[in-house]
DNA sequence: GTATTAACTTTGAATATCAAAGTACTTTTA
DNA sequence: TAAAAGTACTTTGATATTCAAAGTTAATAC
C-alpha cells in the first residue's frame, strides 16, 4: 500500500524541488527560491540533501558577472521520483475508484 | 506550486491511514496494522495524531467478547485529505505534461 | 568603502518518528 | 486455575528532520 513511497521525497520542499526539476530541465538557486517561498538555509539544505543521494545535480557558473547555481535531475533521480508519484498516483486511483460508489 | 499540501497527510503512514479510510468508512486497529506493517505503538500515535486534528473518530466496541477499536474519517477529515490529494494530483498533472514533450 | 547579491554553512531549537518495552484488562488454552 | 495470548494502547528514549536566523565568503555595484 505504502511501499512505493520514497522518504525523501516526503517533505513537501523536496517534492517542489523535484517536481520543478521535472518541468524545467534545469533551474537555478533564486528562482526555486522565489517558486517554493523557502529561506535560502532551508532551501541549501534539502538540495544538498537530494544531492547526497544523488537525486539532481548542481552546476556553478556565471552569468554575466554574477555568479550561478543550477540544478538538474539525475536520470536517477527522475526515475526514482517518477516510481514516488506513481505511489501516490495509485493512492489517488483508490480515492477515485471510492468516489464512483 | 506546494500550497495545497497538508503536512499532517506528508508522513507515508498517516497517508496510508487516509487512504485506507477512504475505502473502507469503518476500519479496526488490527487490520490497519496489518495493511501497514507497522508496531502497534507508531500507528497508535499516528491514529493519536490524526485524531488531535478531528480527521478521524475512534469508536470502542466488543465483537463477541474481544475488544475492537474502529476508526473512521471524519467529513472534516474526508475534505482535508481530498484537497490534499488533488494538491499531489496537480504535482504528478505536471509532470505528465512534461512527458509529452 | 559601503551596500548588495548570491549561495551557502552553522547553529540551535522544536518537532517528528520509530522501536521497544511496559501496562491493563480480558480471554483462551492446557 | 495458572499460564499464555490478544487488544490496544502509553511511555520512554534515542535518533532524525525541519526550519529560521544569523553568520560567512566572495564578488559587484554604487
Amino acid at each position: 500500500m505504502i511501499e512505493g513511497i520514497n522518504k525523501h521525497f516526503e517533505n513537501r520542499i523536496r517534492l517542489g524541488i523535484m517536481s520543478l526539476l521535472m518541468v524545467n530541465q534545469r533551474l537555478d538557486f533564486n528562482r526555486m527560491k522565489e517558486s517554493l517561498q523557502v529561506t535560502d538555509g532551508n532551501l541549501a539544505s534539502h538540495l544538498n540533501g537530494l544531492e547526497r543521494e544523488k537525486y539532481i545535480e548542481v552546476r556553478k557558473s556565471f552569468i554575466g558577472k554574477k555568479p550561478n547555481t543550477s540544478y538538474r535531475a539525475t536520470s536517477e533521480g527522475v526515475e526514482a521520483f517518477k516510481q514516488h508519484l506513481n505511489a501516490l498516483e495509485s493512492i489517488i486511483n483508490i480515492k477515485n475508484q471510492n468516489e464512483r460508489n
